[in-house]
DNA sequence: TCTGGGGTCCTAGGACCC
DNA sequence: TCTGGGGTCCTAGGACCC
């Protein structure tokens, strides 16, 4: 069935999947590298970045770990408690006091705070390298990207072409990076992790199987603890007994999601590399130091995070449709409550009404953990070059017709067409006559007003859009 | 593993429409 | 009053990834 996809000619000038070059391009304990940039005395020191570790706190966990401390036990989302035992801060560390500490000075390390916006400024520096050597970039993370480079290298050369790639990061940047290069996506991704760090891996077309049969299940990108388990409980320990079996269980098992295991461990897999999209939602989230039970911390909480993500939406150019709530109850049941609108809106002021409206039922209840979030967004915001941009990539790329309906190029003006101000209206007061109800709210009339105004403007605008071409 | 924060995708049931 | 079948949207939860 994947080859009856084939149709030669078509959109596409490659007949065969085989020939694309795919790297894998993956930065090595990201945030522990950049923390040496800006710090070069902690190079080859033992480095934790992660949060909670500071006096006081005790909730956090380990953002990620240098290979020095990964070797005394500290891993990757670890509570921080937990590495702060394996390996206690250096600067606790006291020469004089007496064996009561069994960690010698060697046996500790240094502990940084995470801090996104200087690992995203070393981060856009790695991506302009990247984007200079690959036709098509495809960034999954801050630390993470697919390159597209068939048509800047060739199967005989594709090491010294990662290679280069790597040098050029390591020079000008001063992190490294290690690399997979294959004819597949998921084979790439897990070839860039096969000689960590610094490492090269390539898998050329006719080695992919071999590549794959002997690595663990849970390698297979996509299989995490539980669905590792069942495989395993189904006798199933590597790639290889996945690609040899009968893939009818698989589905069986897990829906979709088996055939695509199947796939991959079989070395199958037809995505392109691609441009990332608009990301669909945004959240905030923060964990108490222990349960709540009070609820008005906890309505506080709700507050600030809504704000929090409200702002990001603005400045980010975004509508939402939904709004939502997250609370996590001892012993750590996740429960969301989420509503959509009529309509997209930027109205800070709502996402807090609803967020606190949505969270009510929870108010009485002992929480850990609290989030917001808002999605359904909706990136068109009245500017003229992102229309645009809705074409361009389509008619370029009708490949991406093959993924079906995940892509939204269209849902703008059936929302919209839907949607009269009238409806935003209603939805307004509704929330407003509740907010009045509870008069400990301090706003100014003003700011309500504003808020009124402020929506209507978004919401013509919108709509205006539609007549636009 | 006594569990941080920010995301994505999938599933299943119910509402609603034709 | 009993009832088919298809499609879409919404919501809650779960698994997974970095």
């Amino acid at each position: 069935m994947p080859d009856g996809s084939r149709l030669p000619g078509i959109g596409d000038d490659r007949e065969d999947d085989e020939e694309w070059i795919v790297l894998h391009v993956d930065a090595d304990c990201f945030y522990a590298s950049c923390e040496r940039l800006r710090e070069p005395d902690l190079e080859g020191e033992p480095v934790v970045v992660g949060m909670g570790y500071e006096a006081g706190e005790t909730v956090g966990a380990v953002a990620t770990a240098s290979y020095e401390a990964r070797a005394h036990g500290v891993e990757s989302a670890q509570a921080i408690s937990t590495a702060l035992e394996r390996l206690p801060r250096r600067a606790d560390y006291d020469p004089d006091a007496d064996s009561d500490s069994e960690h010698t000075r060697e046996e500790t390390g240094h502990y940084r705070p995470v801090d996104m916006d200087y690992y995203e400024s070393i981060a856009e520096e790695v991506r302009t390298i990247l984007h200079d050597c690959a036709d098509v970039v495809r960034e999954v993370s801050i630390d993470e990207a697919y390159l597209d480079v068939t048509d800047r290298t060739a199967w005989e050369v594709a090491d010294g072409f990662a290679r280069h790639v790597t040098d050029r990061i390591q020079r000008e940047v001063g992190v490294t990076v290690s690399i997979g290069v294959a004819p597949t996506m998921s084979a790439a991704k897990i070839a860039s992790d096969f000689d960590k760090p610094n490492g090269i891996t390539v898998v050329r077309p006719g080695d992919v199987r071999e590549f794959l049969d002997p690595l663990e299940v849970e390698l297979l990108h996509g299989v995490g603890p539980v669905t590792a388990r069942e495989l395993r409980g189904m006798g199933l320990e590597t790639a290889g007994d996945v690609a040899a079996t009968d893939p009818e269980p698989l589905v069986e098992a897990f829906g979709e999601r088996g055939r695509e295991l199947y796939d991959r461990a079989r070395g199958d897999d037809d995505r392109r590399v691609e441009p990332k999209g608009e990301p669909k939602s945004f959240s905030r989230e923060s964990a108490f130091a222990s349960p709540v039970d009070d609820p008005e911390p906890k309505r506080d909480q709700i507050r600030t995070l809504a704000e929090a993500v409200a702002d990001r939406a603005q400045r980010e150019d975004a509508l939402y449709r939904t709004i939502g709530v997250k609370a996590v109850t001892p012993p750590y049941d996740v429960h969301t409550r989420e509503n959509s609108l009529p309509g997209p809106v930027d109205e800070p002021d709502l996402v807090e009404e609803l967020a606190l409206e949505l969270f009510e039922e929870f108010e009485s209840e002992p929480v850990r953990k609290l989030g917001v979030r808002i999605a359904n967004l909706e990136f068109a915001a009245g500017d003229q070059t992102s229309l645009e941009g809705w074409d361009s990539p389509m008619t370029e790329t009708d490949a991406s017709s093959s993924s079906p309906s995940s892509s939204p190029p269209s849902p703008s003006s059936p929302t919209l067409s839907s949607f009269t101000p009238s409806t935003v209206e209603s939805t307004d007061s509704d929330v407003r006559t509740e907010t009045e109800s509870a008069p400990d709210e301090r706003e100014e009339p003003d700011a309500d007003t504003q808020t009124e105004t402020q929506s209507r403007e978004h919401v013509d605008g919108q709509t205006s859009l539609e007549d636009f071409p």
